[in-house]
DNA sequence: CAACATTATAACCATATGGTTATAATGTTT
DNA sequence: AAACATTATAACCATATGGTTATAATGTTG
């Protein structure tokens, strides 16, 4: 990978709330209406990080009924040498929003 | 590492002249005048460049003589998680450097 | 079909980023 | 001391970034 392709690709990943997010998928995957009310900002907001992630091919997605579910392109991330490992884990924020009955149920 | 520590320091990497300056410091230390002729930007962008990295704690700075050596902190390297060992080798362009008179000898 | 739910896009805004030139600061050499 | 060499800082500029609100696009449900 050349400077420039790798450069692109870690400022996709330079960002509180995309770094969040890939945490979050490391556990999950998760569609757009359930990742914003972990975030204090709007779903456009949340929409154009998952492009932002999309674009550098670190998330995959895949349309289930009305939701657009995102999941962790882990081949990449093995590519690019970054291991994402030990990130703070988020499992306790996903069981609350579970407990709020604001995960999504579609299989 | 939380979040928003994590996403300023690869922030800090996500450029390509700045992951250049990686590549050549996991060979050699180097002083700004010698990095300088490697990229087609005046020597204050590259000041500012080597500012950035050693903000982000991902390089060391030395001054000798006139001179200040930058060297890389491979445990910060280490502590983010992030292998730039895949880097292209830029052993080349210090050799054709060298062969300019453009490297400082000041031992 | 109509209303609703979810996601994406458009247009906009404030701030960050990466470059420039000019100049200051620091150290060396004559 | 004066001239030179190296590096950092200041002031500025164009573009990128990350947010907003409004609205379009897509799929579901009554």
């Amino acid at each position: 990978m050349n400077f420039d392709q790798l450069a692109d690709t870690l400022k996709a990943l330079s960002d509180p709330t995309r770094l969040k997010i890939i945490a979050l998928l490391q556990i999950r995957d998760c569609c757009v209406c359930e990742l914003v009310p972990l975030f204090e900002i709007s779903q456009p907001a949340v929409s154009k990080h998952m492009s932002r992630l999309k674009n550098a091919d670190l998330v995959k997605e895949s349309r289930k009924g009305m939701w657009v579910f995102y999941s962790l392109n882990r081949d990449r991330l093995n590519e690019i040498g970054i291991s994402l490992t030990n990130l703070p884990d988020l499992s306790e924020e996903l069981r609350q929003l579970e407990q709020q009955g604001l995960l999504v149920q579609c299989d």
